[in-house]
DNA sequence: CACGAGACCTGTTCGC
DNA sequence: TGCGAACAGGTCTCGT
């Protein structure tokens, strides 16, 4: 899925509008096509088709990965997941392939949730704090400190990787941007957390939030079909660059499996035991 | 609490 | 060239 710079990228697209699309705040939702009712978490497929219709779209928020949405009366929340996309197209417009949720709107507008992977969600609440209570620090965020990130850092006792993509550790990361920051920050990612020096947990918070806004910077990456957006792509340091030179030290970036998901890192900037 | 495996899905790329 | 295997942005659940 499209991480946090990629999400904020959609929302900053939905909110403001362009020179092709109105902006999404102001809609009525008039109805929503389900073509694939597993996109709907919550309530079930009927409900929320009944329950939205008529709701005007107050705002355009992000929290973490997902896009926060106040209605009239509920807020719709959605989550992309690994493939999903949002975009905005004339209703008259024919389905493209994995169209799969069709927002309706009175303008003659409508919101598409294109996900070719199936693995997106969306949900209609009441108490959207409800959802979202379970994740951690907005990284960008002024509250998101040095001492805030190495308090949480020295209460735990697992990898640093998997800590990174663990939503309620901290929202927004994924597998690209977690690599980003620990090569930014020069930590291999199977080191334990509660082990880093002072030192260490700075430079790591600011290797996240580097790589976080070099990504909104590079208005997110457009990989395949799934990341549609800017051209952050082109300035990962280690994502993706299995065998290619290091941009610090020239090294080949290395490969392992963390947690069943691609690692990327320099063997030598970021080594398993610290200088 | 930490971590691995499996599930949920489809499309593309890789290796033989 | 063809075909199965491997792999891909995320998260949840279960078992150890």
């Amino acid at each position: 899925m499209p991480e946090l710079p990629e999400v904020e990228t959609i929302r900053l697209a939905l909110r403001q509008g362009s020179a092709e699309a109105p902006a999404l705040p102001g809609q009525r939702i008039e109805r929503v096509r389900l073509g694939w009712p597993r996109h709907v978490a919550a309530p079930s497929p009927a409900t929320f088709r009944k329950r939205i219709r008529g709701q005007v779209v107050q705002d355009v928020q992000r929290r973490g990965k997902y896009l926060v949405l106040p209605l009239t009366r509920d807020t719709l929340l959605i989550h992309l997941m690994m493939s999903g996309d949002l975009g905005m197209l004339r209703a008259g417009q024919p389905l493209r392939p994995h169209d799969h949720t069709v927002f309706r709107l009175g303008s003659g507008w409508e919101l598409r949730f294109n996900d070719p992977r199936k693995f997106g969600k969306v949900m209609l609440v009441e108490r959207p704090e409800l959802i979202l209570a379970n994740l951690g620090p907005e990284p960008l965020s002024e509250g998101f400190t040095r001492p805030v990130l190495a308090e949480r850092l020295a209460g735990r006792a697992g990898r640093l990787k998997p800590l990174l993509m663990d939503q309620s550790f901290l929202a927004g990361l994924g597998n690209i941007y977690a690599d980003e920051a620990l090569h930014r920050a020069r930590l291999h990612p199977l080191r334990r957390s509660a082990d880093l020096r002072p030192g260490e947990a700075a430079a790591l918070w600011r290797g996240i939030r580097g790589a976080l806004r070099s990504g909104l910077r590079h208005n997110g990456a457009s990989i395949d079909w799934v990341y549609r957006g800017g051209d952050f792509q082109n300035h990962f340091r280690v994502y993706g660059r299995t065998g290619e030179p290091c941009p610090v030290c020239g090294s080949p970036i290395q490969r392992i499996l963390v947690g069943q998901r691609g690692t990327h890192f320099c063997p030598v900037c970021q080594p398993q035991r610290p200088a």
